[in-house]
RNA sequence: GGGCGAUUAGCUCAGUGGUAGAGCACCUCGUUCACACCGAGGGGGUCACUGGUUCGAACCCAGUAUCGCCCA
């Protein structure tokens, strides 16, 4: 079974065995909307799992005459390429510098990050294409090895001239129909990566702080009003104290002031009923902006924007004019350009030696929201961004969003709530606009006014034919190059899109949306988008909206969600923990039909340990489907399909392909409701007994030694039920399957017909059970010898067997065979009567040892 | 704090109203005759807990506990 990989995968590659027929009806096809891997990363145990869900279910349609497009794609756009790249080759993007054709990266990344070459947009974006084009090749192989039965003439990335054409040809759309807009606004910035980011990429994180209690002092004079914060660095860019409406402690200070303690400047005092009065001290210091409750504050209370973090996560370096006159004009000094951290700690020092603040810091443990791929809390700063609408501040918008969530079919069905949930959670629109280098550019300009400002509210967007477009590189349209960046000319919007503005596209990059309308109207809608679980917020949401926006219906008609990997601690696998394994050494230990067996063991939306003694059973099976095929076939079994049913005459014989009957329609039924663990089981399950008791039956009586009828009748069978195992694993065992179908049938087996009960001839319902109770008494004849200590092969002189009257006149259908599988004389019959609601009693027999001779 | 899911043999998991299952692991036996990457046989479970519905509950309902994930 080793090697089989290195001979089919070609062999399938070489003969088109996976093509997609794009000469097919829409009716006739099974399109799959496959998530493009992130090339930055690497492909884990849990790529592996659910590519495998997804190819089971391809595989299966492909059998049942539908023409499947089954295309790969490789997400390479965006900041986790940006990362890997600068990690890899030691670099870093400052598009100030000029381009040089000649540079060359280091020979060895520097350790450390400030060592890192600064290089131009464009050679930066050179590097990004050549890790990814590299990082390709290794996905496409160890897919190709694995079994997947993509179309790789299909195959797309993200970054591609074309994806880039898709993804600026949906948005200028989107800009047209005003679904699309731009917007100075506070805005969730990370300021590591020193880009904005949207609220799906968010994540609250359990953080040390402590709050610090700190007097305001009214200006009419009186007591000190205290607040409690855990930032007090911002008390410069503090605008008002908030208390809630009915909170009667601070009622009489409501349209009053206070000054600001250390800068002195005057904010008034006003309510809302976000202001939590069981929360610190009850009255809390408004800031332009210390989380997203101030910028609601702020918004809803028209209140001034007094920002004093910049977009670099330290303090603006010049000292912002309503602190410039005050008393805390020298501190804002000291502090300004310092880090928040260092600025804090400044502050709280100064707080304390003027005797502002209370007590000592009281520590806590508080949710703070960072960016899911950064590791330094999210400020919040003015700027400006695109956003597209998605619901969250349009209620009409969002009730259609969940009407699609509630058209689509949901494997598992209870997934359904996590989209539920976050649409309903919404509270914004989604930002697509990032201030990053590798992506997809806005397709935008901007004229300059008489002072060189860029006119934001009317964009000078280009023609859908001359896409994509690089702003930055081209012109704008009516523009010449030399106009860039003066007064009266034009500048490039400097963003690029975020990588889900593309990847949420990926039903129209791969369906060839605009660019090719036949193939467009052969594969879309698409039938099925599978995909992890983790981002149905993100990438099935964000997709759901742009098919909405543009097309007014859902991208696909079902999802198939896998569940997670977990270690045997029952924990997330995750680098981090280092219990990553890597694929191809997992393919290469076990077998790739192996490891498909674990996965597809596993059904959708249920999380599933990593356990490589699934696949050691997934291993045997494959392995006992080619000796037990080779045996079978060598019992002189025709090739091809030429086996008639009419020469079935032995009721056990019959029995048996009764029981495949069954099999085959629960496998298909199991299919058709995506249950792709049970069609594996009931399959398995047969084949176990298949091989354990009728081809144990039928052996001697195959060889002829009943003459030619009976062995006519087993060959038939043997023939009828191997074509229809063989395709029933077939979906999971590629390679195993494929190979013994080569050895007597023309063609590839995953382009055979799947299954039907039809093949198997009529069923003869008189013969059921034959085969059933012929096992119960091959295993208690075993137990006999197995009790005995001696060889299975060890003659009996004459057994009884007793037992319930339906099973021993089942099992006496099969003497012939029975006795000449258990070596036994003779067989005596014994049905044992049962009383009415008594329990019937078990098989047994008794028989003697034959004497060695 | 809210939501979703899980909890069945030592392990990994099936089982959705009618006598508790499979594989692995374990114990015993058996190898020229498809398969030692094997075959046969065997031991092993208060179905997390507490109530309820029912003639009957692993399964349905309510609550509790623990774990995981998502959201606030």
């Amino acid at each position: 079974m080793d090697g089989l990989e290195e001979r089919w995968a070609p062999a399938w590659q070489d003969a088109g065995t996976y093509a997609f027929d794009r000469s097919a009806q829409r009716a006739d096809v099974y399109s799959i909307d496959t998530p493009p891997p992130t090339v930055s990363g690497s492909l884990h145990v849990g790529h592996v799992f659910s590519y495998t869900h997804t190819d089971v279910v391809a595989r299966f349609q492909r059998m049942r005459g539908k023409s499947v497009f089954y295309p790969m794609g490789w997400d390479d756009n965006g900041l986790p390429t940006e990362r890997r790249v600068q990690n890899y080759y030691g670099v870093r993007c400052d598009p100030s510098l000029p381009y040089d054709p000649s540079f060359t990266p280091p020979e060895k990344a520097p350790k450390n990050d400030r060592d890192f070459v600064q290089v131009s947009r464009r050679t930066f974006v050179e590097l990004c294409d050549r890790l990814t084009a590299e990082d390709e090749q290794v996905f496409e192989s160890l897919w190709r090895r694995l079994g997947l039965s993509v179309d790789w003439s299909h195959t797309y990335s993200t970054i591609s001239e074309s994806s880039r054409a898709t993804a600026q040809r949906a948005f200028l759309r989107n800009l047209a129909r005003g679904e699309a807009y731009s917007q100075q606004a506070p805005t969730l910035w990370d300021t590591t990566f020193r880009t904005a980011v949207a609220q799906a990429e968010l994540e609250d994180r359990e953080t040390e702080g402590a709050y610090h209690r700190i007097g305001f002092t009214p200006t009419a004079g009186g007591e000190p009003v205290f607040i409690e914060t855990t930032r007090p660095v911002l008390l410069p860019a503090c605008v008002a104290l908030v208390a809630h409406p009915d909170d009667e402690r601070y009622r009489p200070l409501f349209g009053q002031t206070v000054r600001t303690p250390l800068f002195g400047v005057e904010v008034p005092v006003v309510a809302h009923p976000l202001a939590d009065p069981e929360k610190g001290s009850g009255i809390a210091m408004i800031c332009t902006f210390g989380d997203t409750t101030d910028v609601t504050w702020w918004r809803e209370l028209q209140l001034p924007n007094r920002t004093v973090i910049g977009r670099d996560g330290r303090l603006l370096r010049e000292t912002p004019q309503w602190l410039a006159d005050g008393p805390g004009a020298e501190l804002y000094a000291s502090i300004a350009g310092a880090t928040v951290f260092s600025a804090q700690k400044a502050v709280v020092e100064a707080l304390q030696a003027s005797g502002d603040m209370v007590g000592e810091p009281k520590r806590i443990t508080h949710p703070v929201k960072f960016y899911e791929k950064g590791d330094r809390p999210l400020e919040i700063v003015s700027t400006r961004q695109w956003y597209l609408r998605n619901g969250g501040r349009d209620v009409e918008l969002r009730s259609a969003l969940l009407e699609r969530g509630a058209e689509l079919a949901w494997h598992p069905e209870h997934m359904k709530h996590r989209y539920d949930h976050w649409v309903s959670g919404l509270n914004g629109d989604w930002l697509i606009s990032r201030q990053r280098f590798f992506g997809v550019p806005f397709p935008v300009w901007y004229r300059l006014d008489a002072d060189g400002e860029p006119v934001h509210d009317d964009p000078i967007v280009p023609d859908e034919a001359s896409l994509p477009v690089d702003p930055a590189a081209e012109p704008a349209p009516g523009f010449s190059e030399d106009q860039r960046g003066v007064p009266g000319g034009f500048a490039a919007d400097p963003d690029v899109m975020d990588t889900w503005a593309t990847s949420s596209l990926t039903p129209l990059l791969v369906s060839g949306w605009e660019r090719d309308p036949d193939l467009f109207s052969r594969v879309y809608p698409m039938d099925l988008r599978p995909q992890g679980q983790d981002i149905i917020r993100t990438w099935l949401f964000s997709t759901v909206v742009r098919a909405h926006l543009e097309f007014g219906g859902l991208p696909w008609s079902r999802t198939a969600l896998s569940g997670w990997i977990l270690d045997p601690d029952r924990k997330k696998m995750s680098k981090s923990k280092g219990n990553v394994v890597t694929p191809l050494a997992l393919l290469e230990e076990h077998g790739s039909d192996a490891v498909r067996y674990w996965a597809a063991s596993s059904r959708l939306g249920t999380d599933a340990t990593f356990d490589t003694g699934q696949m050691k059973i997934g291993r045997r099976l494959a392995m006992k489907l080619l000796n037990a095929s080779k045996f079978v076939l060598g019992l002189g079994v025709e090739r091809g399909d030429a086996a008639d049913p009419a020469a079935v005459t032995e009721a056990v014989d019959a029995s048996v392909l009764a029981d495949l009957a069954d099999v085959v329609r629960q496998a298909t039924e199991a299919f058709e409701r995506y249950d792709h663990a049970t069609a594996l089981d009931v399959t398995e399950r047969f084949f176990w007994t298949f091989c354990d008791d009728w081809v144990e039956l039928v052996k001697d009586r195959a060889y002829g030694v009943r003459g030619e009828g009976p062995a006519a009748s087993a060959r038939a069978t043997a023939a009828i039920a191997l074509r229809t195992l063989l395709r029933l694993f077939a979906p999971f065992l590629p390679y195993a399957a494929e190979e013994v179908w080569s050895w007597w049938q023309d063609g590839s087996v995953h382009r055979a017909s799947w299954p039907a009960v039809e093949d198997l001839g009529p069923v003869d319902e008189g013969a059921r059970g034959v085969l059933a109770a012929a096992g119960q008494v091959l295993t208690v004849l075993r137990k006999v010898k197995s009790e005995a200590k001696v060889s299975q092969k060890t003659p009996l002189s004459a057994a009884t067997v007793s037992g319930p009257a339906a099973v021993v006149a089942a099992a006496a259908r099969a003497e012939a065979d029975l006795l000449a599988t258990s070596r036994a004389a003779s067989i005596t019959w014994r049905e044992v009567a049962v009383a009415g609601g008594e329990q019937a009693p078990a098989l047994s027999a008794q028989a003697e040892i034959a004497p060695a001779g």
